[in-house]
DNA sequence: CGCATAGTTTTATCATTGTCAAACGATTAA
DNA sequence: TTAATCGTTTGACAATGATAAAACTATGCG
């Protein structure tokens, strides 16, 4: 098992982070990962109707934005969100974020991480 | 006085609003204003060490995004963030980008809006 | 070894974007 | 009306970025 390079705690950037999170499908991505703590590339990648190639790309730029951290084991690489890196760094950014991209709705079509759970 | 067009509150995206905010300059927009509630475009311009034009790029861009709100009178526009309707938007997420914001280091050797500022 | 699997890299294409310069538009002042 | 001020728009350009296809790498399986 090894780790991918990742940017340090501190040497995360808000602007980056922010640019990270301004796509549509790497937003989605960072839902799923919020939804289901780790997950393979393989899995996120599934449903999001971009070629792997360009979910590859999106994983990489999440990755050195700080946003999510990356393991290999085997074949397989996991990612998971960097929460508690980017809590110190910008506390309660990623929770706002979050919130408000699970009660907004689904950017584009893409099955929302809170499809088909009933109202109340 | 007249206001310029500005999406409705219901309408404003989430990706859309982070994009706006992950430029350099924009931010250093926001942050002037979140110091200065209101300030005219020629005041918040003067220190970001870009063309007036590019300037005039970015507020039109915070705009659209839904960030801020512009008033003109006379000659002069005045821009505000739109605190309110981010907040009933995206609860925290303002709050949470200016507090990493301001308490970050400056984006790229503007003068920060706490410079000057002793520690202590 | 030979093959399948998981994901990245490379190459190419097309759209978007940040920037400045110059022209323009609107408003106020002389 | 003429000139000055504030800001936008247009045009050009270089850089970035999102995408897919194909080639590649690395790992595990038989």
């Amino acid at each position: 098992m090894r780790l991918l390079p990742h940017p340090a705690t501190e040497s995360i950037q808000l602007t980056e982070v922010l640019r990270a999170l301004s796509d549509p499908v790497r937003m989605e991505i960072v839902v799923r990962l919020a939804v289901q703590v780790e997950q393979t590339c393989s899995n996120v990648g599934e449903e999001l109707g971009v070629h792997k190639s360009t979910a590859s790309h999106h994983y990489r730029t999440l990755r050195e934005a700080g946003v999510v951290m990356t393991r290999q084991v085997g074949r397989l690489k996991f990612m998971r969100l960097r929460r508690d890196d980017l809590d110190a760094r910008f506390p309660g950014l990623l929770d706002a974020v979050l919130a408000a991209a699970l009660t907004g709705a689904p950017p584009q079509g893409l099955p929302s991480a809170t499809a088909g759970v009933p109202d109340a």
